[in-house]
DNA sequence: TCGCTTGTGTACCGTTTGGTAAAGTGTTAT
DNA sequence: ATAACACTTTACCAAACGGTACACAAGCGA
């Protein structure tokens, strides 16, 4: 009996994938076996919990790759405005320009966001904090800086949403480049 | 055998309150009944399609809400400055500042947006549509309307996506200020 | 070669799913 | 009074659900 896959890790990007296209109440183990190749046998081998231990495997590993490739550098990088750009070319080549959706945005708006309540606000959390110090850092008012932190993270999230229900990826990128340049030249 | 309702209008408020918190495929139809009250014969009885057809009822009648009550205003009140300013108001006691979410922009980010595809999209379409129309009246330029209208309808979809993530009504009235501000004084 | 660990496949469990059928009960118009 | 209609109740269905149990196969160190 071969071996599919040895790290359960190897197998989250496609979790990931049916988490979104299905949520999680409409992710079925049929569909999440389909996806991953995987039997339940195996599922439950690598994932005892079942679904809730799945999605929340992926929702950590989401956490750890923004936290490393946007979060960070919006805390650290001493150049500010810098890591203000490259945040949005992270965004645009994660979110695949509109047509991938955000698994925490989507897994807050229904019921779902009861069962994995802090990883969904610490996401958002982190992400508006971090973009609040690089704007200040950036030259940005201190008073304001929280808001437009906000309000950025709410337009990206939003675009997600427009892109998606219009099917236009074209929409994702026009935003991304509008509220940009607004963050950068205001 | 008394009558619980008359007309299927009178529990749509009650059905789109289910989709809204389980989604499309999370709202069993014994979590239907129990929140309309009605069994699954009556229901059945109203919408003969089953849970499709609720769904596209729900989702007609919150378009026709928003064609009477923004869309319409933003597109033929003499004064767009005021058309606006009126649209945040009623976005934000629709959404009630933030504690309801938005149905069809929750239903386009999993796989429920290919069952309910133009009336998302066209949702959407009529908005930004109805608010660059606003905003060119108001005196902004031609060239960025459709831009900034775009923009202002994905952050507000947003901004509800994250004050349901971290469970606070105030950032999305902050967001709701700011964007209004910025819309009118700008 | 022997066990042991780590995966995998399959059969199975009780429950819930969306949906159907039909009988029954009120109301209403004739 | 009666027949037609509108709605509700109940029972029922096959399929799918999430999850469990367990036998079994492969790789590996001793």
């Amino acid at each position: 009996m071969p071996k599919i896959v040895n790290e359960r890790a190897d197998i989250l990007p496609a979790l990931g994938e049916v988490f979104r296209e299905h949520g999680f109440e409409g992710a079925s183990l049929s569909a999440i076996g389909e996806r991953t190749g995987l039997g339940k046998g195996s599922l439950y081998h690598f994932f005892p919990g079942g679904k809730e231990e799945m999605a929340a495997a992926v929702l950590a590993e989401i956490d750890t790759w923004f936290a490393a490739h946007i979060f960070k550098p919006l805390r650290e990088d001493a150049d500010a405005a810098r890591a203000i750009a490259q945040m949005f070319d992270a965004v645009e080549r994660y979110f695949e320009s509109g047509r991938r959706i955000c698994l925490v945005g989507a897994l807050a708006l229904n019921d779902a966001r009861d069962r994995f309540g802090p990883r969904v606000s610490g996401y958002f959390a982190a992400w508006t904090a971090a973009l609040e110090d690089a704007l200040i850092r950036a030259g940005h008012g201190h008073k304001k800086a929280r808001g437009r932190a906000e309000e950025a993270v709410a337009t990206i999230q939003g675009g997600l949403v427009l892109a998606r229900a219009m099917n236009d990826s074209t929409l994702f990128q026009r935003i991304l480049t509008r509220l940009k340049k607004r963050l950068l030249d205001d």
